[in-house]
RNA sequence: GUGGGCGUAGCUCAACGGUUAGAGCAUUGGACUGUGGAUCCAGAGGUUGGGGGUUCGAAUCCCCUCGCUCACCCCA
């Protein structure tokens, strides 16, 4: 095979493709109930604001950008996810000034350099929901409904949300260097990855799998909080309880992207193998004056669309099924072929859905046809009258000639087969 | 970046180192000269991912390479 779409990119067809906008119009339209408005940004920024933004040490960031020069020199890189952009425009417009809250939500590709595997590419689509402008809890308790609403519109029934705080920069810190001493003293019993991570990340020691168990003993970061950053998480945690939301407390949730601070939460299901998040979002103060606006708290999440679409679909895989729709119009004879092109596009512009095939099969094929792709009625042409056939139900009618009219205002809606 | 599994028809997969690489689904035609969802018959469809090696003989064994896939790392 000479081409192939790179590694990790995919092309999305039919029927799934039809499911993509089923998904993507329901996450629309509940974001919208909420209040958040579209934007749509580049597809690449210059390289220095994801530096910025996401964190110099980060993975991201070290090793899974895809960053080039342009024609010009400049650094440009693909992004590889849409908070940073959302603030760049947030300072670019000017909308720091406004002394509102901002609400706005997108949808589209993010680019990472990773091994492709179940649920993960190295071109995959994020729907991202953001509020910025305040600092109230009851925000952060909001984007964690919409989450919720969000799963529960598809009848996803088994997911879990995790929530933590991971403090301000200050606490955070202060914990760090109390659990890097006390990690010291036990380390050489942790595995590699661990021994490893006390010094490059020593929080995602807490979240290892091999040792967890050695973990009961040491403290945990929302135990640690300042006095400001714990009565926010605790008034997270009632507003989640008056809006009746399940929630789990993770201690060792923790986010890979270094903007984020105070509440931080994930959405996982068990649908793709063991538990995977679907969704990850919290809260980052910090981002919008380390990129040079006024100071702006704000909180969001990012939804990987893929994996959604790969939760709805093995929770249910008749969503894609649609009602048939339209009409399929042929003729044995290829002396009419003129009359089936004329009245198949005399249909168009009356606004149905309508197909003819100019191919020289035979009619048993193409009903065959006409009945995979799903339309409702298929038409044929003959030289003395028409035959009408109604896909669902099999009945069928025949039409003179003359009647053509009748015909087509009966398909476009404003008649039944009488 | 590390480690496992796998590449045979459009798809899902057979074929102990031994005739001309098969089957199901899908596709095309016919049985049914003007009709789909069922059945039967027939046709078309392949450089066995690519290259090299071992052998009288390779889809099968060995090496290289490309690709896919799963897991780790990390993330949505």
């Amino acid at each position: 095979m000479e081409y192939r779409a790179p590694r990790g990119t995919r092309d999305i067809l039919p029927p799934e493709s039809e499911g993509w906008d089923i998904i993507l119009s329901k996450l629309t339209v509940r974001a919208e109930e909420y209040g958040y408005k579209k934007v749509i940004f580049p597809t690449f920024e210059h390289t220095e604001l994801f530096k910025r933004g996401i964190g110099e040490d980060t993975d991201i960031v070290q090793k899974e950008m895809y960053t080039f020069q342009d024609r010009k020199g400049r650094w440009l890189t693909l992004r590889p996810e849409g908070t940073a952009s959302l603030a760049r425009l947030f300072v670019e417009k000017g909308i720091d000034k406004f002394n509102g809250v901002s609400k706005y939500y997108y949808f589209g590709s993010m680019f990472r350099y990773e091994r492709p595997q179940s649920g993960r590419y190295r071109e995959f689509y994020h729907f991202g929901v953001e509020a910025l402008g305040s600092d109230s809890p009851y925000l952060d308790v909001e984007l964690i409904s919409l989450c919720k609403d969000t799963v529960e519109s598809f009848a996803i029934k088994d997911y879990l949300i995790y929530i933590n705080s991971i403090g301000c920069s200050e606490c955070r810190s202060q914990y760090i260097l109390k659990l890097g001493g006390l990690l010291k003293q036990v380390i050489a019993y942790y595995c590699e990855d661990c021994r490893r991570r006390v010094t490059t990340n020593t929080l995602r020691v807490l979240d290892c799998k091999i040792d967890k168990h050695r973990n009961a003993e040491l403290p945990i970061l929302s135990d640690n909080l300042c006095p400001s950053c714990s009565q926010h998480y605790d008034e997270v945690k009632k507003g989640l309880q008056t809006l009746n939301i399940n929630w789990q407390e993770n201690p060792n949730l923790v986010r890979g992207l270094d903007y984020y601070n105070r509440t931080v939460f994930e959405l996982v299901t068990p649908y793709l193998g063991e538990s995977t998040s679907i969704l990850g979002g919290g809260r980052y103060d910090q981002l919008i004056s380390c990129l040079g606006g006024k100071e702006t708290p704000g909180v969001g999440f990012a939804l990987g669309f893929d994996r959604l679409y790969q939760v709805v679909y093995s929770n249910n895989p008749d969503f894609l099924n649609s009602p048939r729709k339209g009409v399929y119009i042929s003729s044995p004879e290829t002396g009419l072929w003129d009359k089936v092109f004329r009245i198949t596009f005399d249909l168009r512009n009356r606004g149905l859905k309508a197909e003819c095939n100019y191919q020289n099969r035979s009619l048993k094929s193409q009903v065959k046809t006409a009945d995979k792709d799903n339309y409702e009625f298929f038409l044929t042409i003959f030289q003395k009258d028409m035959v009408l056939k109604n896909l669902t139900t099999g009945e069928e009618k025949v039409y003179e000639n003359e009647e053509e009219e009748k015909v087509l205002v009966l398909l476009s809606g404003k008649g039944d087969m009488s």
